[in-house]
DNA sequence: GAGTGGTCTAGACCACCCG
DNA sequence: GGGTGGTCTAGACCACTCG
């Protein structure tokens, strides 16, 4: 009990939530068990049982703990990896998977945002959009095209960076510097064949299967940030994803 | 104020959360528009501002609100449709969509788990395991073959089921009546080619590109109750996911 | 009936944002 | 400084599950 030393700053439920996570990394709380009931919790941490709750609560948004009404709360079976269900960029995800992650610009340039765009990112058609393609390698193999549409109106100044900075920098970073935070983005997928130009710039043969994706990302206000075109090599790429119920 | 009539049973964050969800249906709160504050909410409905707190993070969980710290609560932009990120089933999502689902089952066999899906499953190989394949229909257009995997141990008496059950009635509904509540599923999604068993069963040719998807199923306790290897015809399928940072 | 989580109260103080 | 959400308390009663 007790081992709040009380540190400047970080809300008690965090504590309580991190201080359960580590007891169950430490095999202290092993799968299904039981953990002690949130009375007896509140007063092991000397806090009250809603700041315990909203703890436990954390733990189990995330997959690591489920309660039973009138029974307890348990430690679930496999941490559900999160990381499936979680939005992450490509170098992000790259270098979480111990990936060398690289992109080349093939072109930027402002366009008339057609129907398809224009609708994803809540925009009238012919509005001017900044559109931007790049081919994205891991391992210095070529393994999807990129083809983000992004309204000018919102971003225009992206269009002062250099080459260097595009093609290092996730556009999310550049995104966030301008107040859009990222949080979700609903994604299409589908399996397509590779076309001739898609085929010569991943180094693949015309017909190969393709994981196509079109994905539209909003900021947290519900801002429609971006609208992308995504080409994955089928050889070379999977994508893994968590639902819930 | 006060158009929470007390009706029986119903949570008061229940009643309050639907009635802002409704003020937003009915547009009496629009898009990027203030919520009154947590306090004065608190005050119309008589309750106390914990219990509105519990109605708003609900909404915001949905993606209908969004929080911004000493400034306010407001209304996000495109109700991000959270359909996308909710784990359904065939023939739930086919009824949404308004399409005539229908299965045809091929086999269903006891066998001996291999390595895969006996890891997935967390039995270990060799242990018996339910195989179910089904050719799934869209519209009288076969769309889908379904090849799932059980343990056996858990849902042996689905062998008594008779086969016009089996086509009709999703496995999920019969998981719950093992008392099996499913919760999430983690999938890995690829592009494909048919191969020629792929393109008989479909009618398809040889080497059409197929939306393929390996998916474990989960329990709320973190049971896997099924893994199962999904065939998509690339022409007449495509998934929608929403990710969330 | 005992034990658990689910809901709820009526306050409190703090941290953040803005004008 | 005033208004907002973020955290927290010390209780209370209810609903559910189980032996």
């Amino acid at each position: 009990m007790r081992d709040l030393t009380r540190t400047e700053g970080i809300p008690l439920y965090v504590k309580i939530r991190e201080s359960i996570r580590q007891k169950i990394a430490a095999e202290e709380l092993v799968m299904g068990q039981k953990l002690p009931s949130e009375d007896e919790l509140a007063a092991q941490y000397g806090v009250s049982r809603m700041t315990v709750r909203q703890g436990i609560t954390d733990l189990i948004d995330e997959g690591l703990l489920y309660r039973r009404h009138g029974v307890g709360t348990f430690v679930a079976y496999p941490p559900v990896e999160r990381d499936h269900s979680r939005l992450t960029n490509f170098f992000e995800n790259s270098d979480a998977i111990g990936i060398k992650a690289k992109a080349s610009l093939i072109m930027i340039e402002v366009e008339d945002a057609k129907l398809k765009a224009a609708k994803a990112l809540n925009l009238t058609e012919g509005e001017p959009i900044i559109r931007i393609k790049t081919l994205r390698y891991a391992d210095d193999i070529p393994v999807t095209v990129h083809d983000a549409h992004i309204p000018y109106k919102l971003f225009a100044s992206i269009l002062d960076m250099d080459q260097q900075k595009l093609e290092t920098q996730h556009l999310w970073t550049f995104f966030e510097s301008c107040g859009y935070r990222v949080k979700s983005a609903v994604q299409k997928l589908e399996a397509r064949e590779a076309d001739e130009s898609l085929a010569r710039l991943m180094e693949i043969e015309e017909g190969t299967p393709i994981l196509y994706k079109e994905r539209t990302v909003y900021a947290d206000d519900g801002t429609p940030v971006e609208f992308t075109y995504c080409y994955n090599r089928g050889d070379r790429y999977s994508l893994t994803v968590t639902l819930h119920r």
